[in-house]
DNA sequence: AACAGAGGCAACCGCGGACGC
DNA sequence: AGCGTCCGCGGTTGCCTCTGT
């Protein structure tokens, strides 16, 4: 059965010729694409507009770039998917340059395979052995809204991220677990959190407070936020002096050994070199990190602070 | 050299949402 | 409100290339 937008009429399938390619750029590049199911006619192709679209998109786009994805690429891919699953799109736009198709043919054929050699579910990043039990009831009862629980939390929270399997301060939650650690109280946000990960948690209070998508991330120097409207966010971590954490702080143990602190703070944080504005981290040196969220859209931002204080054994494990 | 299997990737398919009439 | 069309997305397919035997 062909695409019900050409089905009229008979058009040529699979691979494209360099003639078929080079009337496509000709006309999209002089007239613009317009309408994709009137570009065919236009432009001289017995295709259907839907694979013109996909053509171009996926291939003919001068801003398109081609060859091996960066172990930096890799790693953003790995660190949104964990927030977003399969939205290939919206991962797409973390990397400037790639396409939702070309990202999901690398995760399918490369990166899959890689965590799951490392032990981990490529579905839920949690490791193979212990995410069966999570993985089947979170499906069976899935969570849509949360916040943080500030008061019943004794468990550290598992990190996903970190590519060793046995980590020795790596801990397994049951549900009821997690269910202390947070609770459902608003139905206005609709994130869909993974209560696991330490950074989804961190990911769900910033969106929470700004009603943006801040994605964490982890790298060799720490965390940084990439910014959901941010194609080309990896540089806009910005490592503050540890003395400018703020003064003011309400302190949120959302865990044994991770505490996030709720800043609402008056002083503008300095945000110069920060194009987008929207993320600083800062390190002390002594295992303790800063997040202070900045909406860049406001000349005098409302500044919400996040600080994750845990041992320099969990650096290390985050670095590794 | 010939063949088979595996892997990578481009393209297709079907669905759902947005939009206009 | 209902219908048709278009677009974008994620899942899937199938072809091509590579590698091992």
């Amino acid at each position: 059965m062909g695409h019900h937008c050409c089905s009229k009429q008979k058009v040529k399938r699979g691979l494209w010729s360099p003639e078929e390619d080079e009337k496509l750029v000709r006309h999209i590049t002089t007239q613009g694409h317009g309408c994709w199911s009137s570009v065919p006619k236009l432009a001289g192709l017995q295709r259907c507009g839907k694979s013109c679209r996909l053509r171009w998109i996926n291939y003919l786009r001068p801003d398109l770039k081609r060859g091996s994805f960066t172990e930096q690429e890799e790693r953003t891919i790995i660190d949104v998917h964990r927030i977003l699953g399969n939205r290939w799109a919206q991962i797409a736009k973390h990397l400037p340059g790639r396409t939702d198709n070309e990202v999901k043919n690398f995760w399918n054929s490369c990166i899959k395979k890689k965590l799951i050699a490392q032990g981990l579910d490529p579905n839920t990043h949690n490791l193979l052995s212990s995410s069966s039990h999570q993985q089947s009831s979170r499906i069976a009862n899935p969570v849509q809204t949360f916040t943080m629980d500030t008061t019943t939390t004794t468990s550290r929270i598992a990190n996903p991220v970190i590519n060793n399997p046995n980590p020795p301060y790596m801990k397994t939650l049951h549900d009821d677990q997690i269910q202390s650690l947070i609770t459902t109280t608003t139905s206005s946000c609709d994130n869909n959190i993974n209560p696991n990960s330490l950074l989804s948690v961190l990911e769900f209070a910033c969106s929470r407070e700004t009603n943006t998508t801040p994605i964490f991330s982890s790298n060799s120097s720490g965390f940084s936020i990439l910014n959901d409207n941010c194609a080309s966010n990896w540089g806009s971590a910005i490592e503050l002096p540890f003395e400018q954490q703020s003064q003011h702080q309400t302190s949120q143990q959302i865990c044994e050994g991770y505490t996030v602190n709720n800043v609402h703070d008056d002083r503008l944080i300095n945000v110069a070199g920060d194009k987008e504005g929207e993320n600083i981290s800062a390190f002390d040196g002594s295992g303790n990190y800063d997040f202070e969220f900045v909406d860049s859209a406001l000349m005098a931002p409302p500044v919400y602070n996040y600080s994750v204080k845990y041992s320099i054994d969990d650096q290390l494990a985050w670095d590794c």
